[in-house]
DNA sequence: CATGAATGAGAATTCATTCAT
DNA sequence: AATGAATGAATTCTCATTCAT
């Protein structure tokens, strides 16, 4: 059982990881300073070191920690038995939902998901994808292999259409969320997984 | 005719350029400083400020004169009298080997087609995305439009159709450039044509 | 009652304003740098900005806060029920020994009382006297008037004649922080009165 | 004679040091720029540069060639036999006219005149008055003393009275540019000179 | 001589991080 | 543990001065 402190801490963690996508929301990965980070979270700014080594320890456990709550819920849909347009459907209409009520981390999302740089920062790494957002992919194109081996859908190179189907959608929900009145969200995850599954072409 | 001076002008900001996109492809948006281009450029910090004045517009310049020129060959694509198939394999092809060619450029690409927060930025505009990048969608959306109304594909709402398209395809060009060894290019566009034409359905 | 934060807040302040006023004192305004602030108030560069927003911020805060000090005193004297005379006479005894105490301020106060560029403006403003300048100004025309309806004076424009009282008292207290060994405080300032009461003309 | 070299070289210095005063008139000596000034003058930066070492010396000879043409016009009346009251009320007028004809070098004489900071200047010398200031106070002190000697004016200390009056009067021949409507000359001239003359005491 | 593009030292300001309380 | 004042490295931008044309 958790003791009182861990209990605490957790919830410090979670009051700051939520003020850091609140303000990363709002100003953007490079304008958001620990300052108001600190504020948002209603503790001090030294208070954040305790928790985090530094500014990208912070930014990085924040999107992680996001990011497992999405993968979850997706996973969830991916490990039912359902059929694989039903699967489609669902894990469509699960990003949406997620993304509409995590509105602040989709900004951190897209901050991070690709390559970007981040202040300070003065590796010169091969810039590639976020290890968590890898992962993402990769389960997603494991679903595909699965739907094509049981001969649901045409053969297809997995990764790159996992990729192209995420991004695409990512388009989507980023429009949507930009839109004063964007349609039902229904609609749209509708229009998407006809989209994937019949391609644009009049028959 | 151009005056020498011109000519010089012009290759300077071509050079500034040049250096901006390679340093920005390097260290990223945030992490790109005006010294380091200049030293990229072979120039002083202040010369710089000759030709642009801020980073913001070095930044913003740089972006556009690159967004022009794919834009340019993409509509010269788009303005052909071909099939819409023809069209839409075309112009990812131009989008592969522009990307192929001008590597800097993608992730400057990457950082501004989509809202996300400069240094220094205070404004709390809503944030929505870079105008040109808007247009190369909207055109694409005319693009699909007509060959709707022409019946080569079907009714589809057509901006979110572009957004997902473009955005999908972005992804796999970005899988491409990190790749050691990524497949013929020619593949790659015909993969992702057959895709958006046809879906992934078996039939 | 002062909480301790209070007080060390004040005399971070404090201590700041006086190196403010001491490197203007030694290198002119233009040429006093925030770097040489700080090393001469002994804090850090950002220190400063934690109590003024900027150069112009604390320059200006400055200026007020020796300017109401020394409008303080002069006050208390203004406001007494001397005869003119003992008044004009114990008012230019209180500038000579406020700018005696003060010898740092003096500087500045050369600098702002009238209108001078500050570096990084761009304004175009007409240039007129500095707010506070121009409020002891007519303080001192005020008692003139007063003056005037009492007899004690001839009529006179008093705003013109303040003006030109204290520029020329200011010229000859520059003159005394500015000689090796000045004559007696008390001779200056008997010098004064009587030449602002009675003129040059021999009679 | 003159070479025509000579009266080119003569022509352009006179141009520049014109700019130099304008500029120096709008924005304020720390606000001036080479840039700036190059451009009123109508010539390329680098052109001033042959004709002054440094911005420390245009400004310097700038200032030189104008307090010039003020002592000389200055010293022609008190070289008359006039009276002494005479005299300063001619001196006083001519100073106004003076001032109002070359309104631009009112600005660069208050900040020279009496000791101020240039930019990039480390220099730590005690500061006093400029040479040709002092000079110029030098000379009224002449006069002043010649008066006494004639039982003109009362026996005080010369210096600090030619101080007292010439910054006196300067601070309202500022206050006449800075009015919108100020009263006639003739008026000031007179109010100035029985000041001087009578005091301010009732008799 | 005249030019003005190029230079780079230097100034203001910001903000992640530390550490005494 | 929590705080937030203090720090100073890092960054952007300016402008006097130089020098090749």
């Amino acid at each position: 059982m958790k003791s009182k402190e861990e209990v605490v801490q957790e919830f410090r963690i979670h009051t700051i990881q939520e003020a850091t996508m609140r303000v990363i929301a709002r100003k953007g990965m490079a304008a958001a300073t620990m300052q108001e980070i600190a504020e948002e979270a209603g503790v001090a700014k030294g208070t954040i070191y305790l928790y985090f080594r530094d500014r990208d320890e912070l930014v990085e456990k924040t999107f992680e920690t996001a990011m497992t709550q999405l993968g979850d819920r997706i996973d969830k849909v991916l490990e039912t038995s359902l059929s694989f347009e039903e699967k489609l459907r669902e894990a469509i209409r699960v990003r949406l939902a997620f993304f509409r009520e995590n509105r602040e981390f989709f900004r951190l999302y897209l901050s991070l998901r690709m390559p970007e740089g981040t202040p300070q920062q003065q590796r010169r790494q091969k810039r590639t994808c976020h290890p968590q957002y890898r992962t993402r992919v990769q389960k997603f194109a494991e679903v595909l292999k699965d739907a094509m081996k049981r001969g649901e859908i045409r053969e297809l190179e997995q990764y790159r259409l996992a990729l192209f189907v995420i991004e695409g959608s990512t388009a989507i929900i980023l429009e949507r969320l930009n839109e004063e009145a964007p349609p039902p969200e229904e609609a749209d995850v509708e229009f998407m997984t006809q989209l994937i599954l019949d391609g644009v072409r009049k028959r």
